[in-house]
DNA sequence: TCCCGATGTCAAGTACTCGGACAGAGCGTC
DNA sequence: GACGCTCTGTCCGAGTACTTGACATCGGGA
């Protein structure tokens, strides 16, 4: 069992970042005053301050979370589809909808002091990288081992940049964009696949 | 805004409330153990006796709590029924089937221990009489304002008497019981109203 | 009889929060 | 340009609640 004090710290973190994310979405970074996340969740302005450092800190604790909750959508996406190209096609389509949907992303595009948001928007778009990196390769070398870990790398690297792209300038329908990204990649994939299997089968 | 404290604060009793009815339930009185309650919620075994003094008050609170939700859902089927006497009836029938179906009931009086339980339902009984004659007494006078008050109060009584009487020993279903209270106290009722009515036209 | 488990009490230690105060930066107003 | 205002970020003393470990006590069972 963990200990009620860990569990309340959590909880604390958790209403902190909600009413975080709710000035945010509001006001955009200059909507996020620190007096208010406090007030709103009934403690004082010094917790806060213990809890996230400073308000950058806390801006991006807020995108941290937000981001795993992307990702978990995210890869359910993927999970469905037995076939990489077809996994591929769905994330990026669920990605875009989500992004298109995500208030936090809005706000983070739109409001005041988006200088900094998008900045952050940038940096979760690094780490975004890094850990649909892991999910996604998983994914490619579970339903097609025949292709090289660093060509599947490669692959999602190019379809995550582009992806991101296309959530900080929004340009085609996410299905649109889902299926150039496949057509593109997919020769890429099938003939490093081939590749594979004809250099085991000859050796 | 209520302060982050105040509702840990909160959250903190309830979850040693939670512990502590489960422990009555499985095991009575003697199954409940102050240690583990604390142990179950992650807290020490100090902190338990700091919220309810001694193992009686964690119970008697255990037994509040419960009463509280009882009284919400008799109350809800009092309110259904517009005629008091319909009310009594839905009422009676409503407590004898909670109180059935309830397993802290039932561990308070089948379980070892269950002589400090059942003195507890004796308590709790006191307990609901009075909070019941409140609501039912209200309801009384809302709807049959040419009730004498002293009136109501003294049918309240009788009845609620009765339904204690059933829980700790069940006797007849709770329609039965239901409708022989209703029947028998009804005559009390319309009697009297007839003559507060007569009263005031002559006045 | 002795041991064991449970209740209940106590004191000291610890962690976290609060409240108030302060300096500094940015911004609009006069 | 000086001024006032708001917000950020930091510091510290006080208060509060939880923890920890120890202890006395009581009742049942080997």
């Amino acid at each position: 069992m963990t200990s009620f004090a860990d569990r309340t710290k959590r909880r604390l973190r958790d209403e902190l970042l909600d009413a975080a994310q709710e000035a945010v979405v509001a006001g955009g970074y200059d909507g996020l005053r620190m007096a208010e996340v406090a007030r709103r969740t009934g403690v004082s302005r010094q917790t806060v301050y213990n809890e996230f450092g400073d308000k950058w800190g806390l801006l991006e604790a807020v995108a941290a979370r937000e981001t795993e909750r992307f990702l978990v959508d995210v890869n359910t996406a993927i999970a469905e589809q037995p076939d990489p190209i077809d996994g591929l096609r769905a994330a990026v389509e669920r990605a875009l909808i989500l992004a298109g949907e995500n208030p936090l992303i809005k706000a983070a595009l739109s409001q005041p002091g988006s200088d900094q948001a998008s900045q952050l928007l940038t940096t979760r778009g690094q780490q975004v990288l890094e850990l649909a990196h892991l999910r996604l390769g998983a994914h490619v070398r579970e339903h097609w081992p025949e292709v090289p870990a660093e060509d599947a790398t490669s692959c999602v690297d190019v379809a995550l940049r582009v992806v991101i792209s296309h959530i900080v300038t929004p340009g085609p329908p996410p299905a649109a964009v889902a299926d150039q990204l496949a057509r593109v990649l997919s020769p890429f994939l099938t003939e490093k696949r081939g590749l594979a299997e004809s250099r085991r089968s000859h050796v």
